[in-house]
DNA sequence: CGCTCATACGTTATAACATTACAGTGCTGC
DNA sequence: GCAGCACTGTAATGTTATAACGTATGAGCG
């Protein structure tokens, strides 16, 4: 018996090259289920938690979805640098500076909870530095940082 | 009738002039439920789950507590400034530079669960700065560092 | 093609983390 | 005393994440 096909948000061709690509460096698969999860994260202008996602894509697709696959889904994105995890909120948003590997600091607007992605390599050193003066090894450094941003300011 | 003593870990000295200093510089109450959590955090070497400090307080006092107690007490404790929350691990652990109100940043060894708290005024100058370029108004910076600590590697 | 194997996917249950709503207790100040 | 308020307790519930297990699918290969 065939299996329905996944009523999913399409993806436009820059976000899908760009998954292809990053699938094709690791060894991954871009499968329908987690295009859908992709596409549906790249629609909305902020961060999503797993139980917001799992909503959604039940409503697009109209069946239910269990926790655990959007957790898959959302761990395979992560896996392949796609999709960044917020600490300080438990949710997730796609990566914005996806052409190269990197380190992400975070801008998060208490007031509209818009997300900005930063990048900045003497940040990066910065780290680096403190981890050695206290002779630790990192692996990964987490930046958040809270505020309100631009718009909401201006507004 | 008169209610049967918490049976609390004692708190040094230290610590509790500290903790009601900060309660009198706040206007906020150490009650012995209040101390009694605070004590049994700073027995632990490593940050503690909610519900790992249920867990302990409970046998210590020998009943049960509710999550929403022990939350609430986090609550005051953070409120003050004697404890802080570590989101990436979403654990608690106390300040270790009480001395002053500050923004905090630790190195979490995954070897051996050890957190430490670092303080960098050149970080926090940076973070700002960064925060700046881009328009936005901080109020607080999270700053997790993952690696491995200097005794687990020598050890 | 048909087999095998790894990976992906689905389902159910449960663990871990946190909050809401409401009631009782006990200081504090009048 | 007693009114007001902060603190504590109890029960229920909401939110986030994982465990355990079985089925389906697709790629590689004889």
């Amino acid at each position: 018996m065939a299996k329905p096909p996944v009523k999913a948000r399409p993806l436009a061709a820059k976000w899908r090259k760009l998954a292809e690509t990053r699938c094709a460096e690791k060894g991954e698969r871009l499968t329908p289920a987690r295009s859908a999860v992709y596409a549906e994260m790249l629609a909305s202008d902020r961060p999503l938690s797993a139980y917001e996602l799992i909503a959604l894509l039940e409503q697009r697709q109209e069946r239910k979805i269990a926790p655990l696959t959007v957790y898959r889904h959302l761990d395979f994105l992560m896996r392949v640098g796609l999709v960044h995890r917020l600490q300080s909120t438990q949710s997730y948003l796609p990566c914005d500076h996806p052409d190269h590997p990197h380190e992400s600091q975070f801008l998060l607007c208490s007031s509209c909870g818009h997300v900005d992605e930063v990048e900045s390599s003497g940040l990066e050193t910065l780290l680096s530095k403190i981890a050695d003066q206290h002779g630790f090894r990192p692996d990964n450094a987490i930046v958040e940082i809270e505020g309100v941003c631009d718009s909401c300011r201006q507004g």
